[in-house]
RNA sequence: GCGCCCGUAGCUCAACUGGAUAGAGCAUCGGCCUUCUAAGCCGACGGUUGCAGGUUCGAGUCCUGUCGGGCGUGCCA
């Protein structure tokens, strides 16, 4: 609805410079927005305080002048300046009905946009390595990673979900010998423990499955256990996919899926990482220092330079990095997001340093990192640390197993992500009132209701006959709901713009609100059949934007509760 | 030491990216079920936006300083 303003605006204001009333090359970033409070309207334009300067005028004769140059429009009832020189609009009911109108005609498309025009967008998120089962900030990542992923393609972007991870490192090599240790029977209290091995009990279960010669299947191949706990290498094959797959499992009980599974040591197999540290050093960024390969990463903002390659020869692990990177961008990924745990901070400089030194006319701002902050759980007033199977950890499978996946996806997608959030199960678990997962779905729930009942009275909802009466919508409660709803569009499209997807459960929260107010205040089953059809319009518009932005969260839209 | 993020009601969080009187939920207190689901609605209480300056018509939002919390700062991944 911010759209016809805005042009109108710009039409006012051509037409001022025509009259010579404000200088021919001003151009204003002016903005149309929402009010707070209904006295100011529903939308206010701050074009003529922001004007005021650059055309020596006083902001509210300019106002004035700017309101009389405005084009006749029917949306729009009512113009007024206030305070400084705020220019208010007063949208005509009309424009919220022809908004419910354009709910029910464009369905499960209303809100979405094409400004994505078609464009790739790589978003990369969880990224776990397969050293362990998922844990709940792997959760956080997931679930951020795939609403921004929705919210892409609800805007018009072709949208690659990546899972990037790290299949032969030293951490890979520290699984395979903990694994190897409980094949031999051993034990983490034992003598003979590998120092560091990863102690969870689920180490245990990958070795009884490695011995038992069962198979495993993820990424699209199967693993057999060769049985023999003196095969290092068979070990590890076998946990890396045994762990991959645990992982697939509880990223699909979380509703989470990808397109592109990337393994670090294909970067090496070919040839890749070779190829970027030419490159690098082609360009000239790099030097020898104490028998290691630097990379003078100070020449693109960051604050010491790294070695690349050590003095033992191998490589940092900051060159697959950056060779990850670059094969994103050569892949296509003209816009790429990384979803990351902000303790990973750091990387992003040298990360973007590396790129930038490659001279491969890759932006400076490529790619965007979403980072988010540590969560912290709480049960029966107390933090949760510690889960049964992973040993010092809380895995995302205990939240899903206790909360649900509506709820855990609701929770970990309603704070914005760079602020600490403190997850409380018990409140997550809740079927109350506390709960407001269950508010946005009991919403989208007692519409269905309603409609059960109607049908339960013989009584039937004839559409075509609501939409030509929602000029009977008048009352403060169905205004305030037309609005909510109308809104939705906006909100997509500021939550795809600014990688917030945190807006959308805001938005869901209060556009409930707004339907429950609604039928508190008016029974929809009414005898008069027009007011009946016209409500029973709106609401089952309420539903379908309800519905639509649970979709956007991956949460479910139940009918009953 | 240096760098990044965060400080908003007792608690958990918003505030449309610089707009008008800073809003919700929980908690506390008080109302509302013979009527479409009370997993709900309505009301009350609750604030010097950590603190001090600055920028301008206007600052929770931008800048400087300061205090507090988190994270980072390896020839570890």
């Amino acid at each position: 609805m911010k759209e016809p303003l805005r042009q109108l605006v710009l039409q006012g204001l051509a037409r001022l410079q025509e009259q010579a009333v404000l200088p021919a090359d001003v151009g204003v970033p002016f903005v149309i927005e929402r009010t707070r409070s209904k006295e100011h309207g529903d939308f206010a334009t701050n074009a003529a305080l922001l004007l005021a300067k650059p055309a020596r005028k006083n902001p509210r004769a300019l106002a004035e002048a700017l309101v009389a140059a405005l084009p006749k429009s029917e949306q729009i009832h009512k113009v007024e300046i206030a305070g400084p020189g705020f220019i208010n609009f007063f949208l005509g009911a009309t424009a919220y009905h022809d908004e419910v109108r354009r709910v029910l005609a464009e369905a499960e498309a209303y809100g979405r946009n094409a400004s994505g025009a078609g464009k790739t967008v790589g978003v990369e998120f969880v990224s776990a390595n397969p050293t362990g089962p998922l844990h709940v900030g792997h959760g956080r990542n997931a679930v951020i990673g795939d609403c921004l992923s929705r919210l892409f393609e609800a805007t018009g972007w072709n949208v690659r979900r990546e899972f990037y991870y790290n299949d032969a490192g030293v951490q890979i090599q520290n699984l395979a010998i903990s694994v190897q240790a409980r094949a031999r029977r051993l034990k983490p209290e034992d003598a003979g423990w590998p120092e560091d091995g990863y102690r969870g009990d689920y180490i245990a279960d990958v070795a009884r499955e490695y011995l038992a010669g069962e198979s495993v299947e993820a990424d699209g191949h199967i693993v057999t256990g060769a049985k023999n706990p003196d095969d290092l290498d068979a070990i590890r094959q076998f946990a890396v996919t045994s762990l991959r797959h645990e992982q697939d499992l509880d990223l699909k009980a979380f509703g989470v899926s990808f397109d592109v599974y990337f393994l670090e040591s294909s970067l090496y197999t070919d040839g890749m990482v070779e190829k970027t540290a030419r490159e690098l050093i082609a360009h000239g960024h790099t030097y020898e220092e104490g028998g290691a390969l630097w990379l003078r990463t100070t020449d693109f903002g960051d604050d010491k330079d790294r070695v690349m390659r050590k003095s033992d020869g191998t490589y940092t692990y900051f060159v697959p990095d950056v060779a990850y990177h670059l094969s994103k961008w050569q892949r296509g990924y003209g816009h790429a997001i990384t979803v990351l745990g902000s303790d990973h901070h750091g990387t992003l400089a040298r990360v973007k340093a590396g790129l930038q030194a490659l001279d491969a006319g890759i932006p400076k701002d490529w790619p965007e990192y979403v980072l988010y902050q540590m969560i912290t759980v709480m049960r029966g007033g107390e933090e949760v640390k510690i889960s049964k199977r992973a040993g010092s950890y809380l895995t995302l499978r205990d939240l899903i197993d206790e909360a649900g996946r509506d709820a855990t996806r609701y929770f970990l997608i309603a704070r914005k992500s760079d602020s600490q959030l403190v997850f409380d199960i018990d409140l997550a678990r809740s079927q109350s009132n506390d709960n407001p997962v269950y508010y946005i779905q009991y919403a989208h729930a007692r519409v269905c209701s309603v409609f059960r009942q109607l049908d339960e009275r013989g009584l039937s909802w004839n559409r075509a006959n609501g939409l030509a009466q929602l000029a009977l919508l008048d009352n403060e409660h169905e205004v305030a709901l037309m609005s909510e709803v109308a809104r939705y569009p906006e909100i997509v499209e500021t939550a795809a713009a600014n990688l917030e997807p945190n807006l959308v459960a805001q938005y869901l929260r209060e556009l409930a609100n707004a339907l429950h107010a609604y039928y508190h205040a008016h029974a929809f089953i009414v005898d008069d059949a027009n007011l009946r059809d016209a409500r029973s319009a709106l609401i089952v518009a309420t539903r379908q934007v309800l519905a639509n932005g649970l979709g956007l969260l991956g949460v479910s839209a139940p009918e009953k509760m």
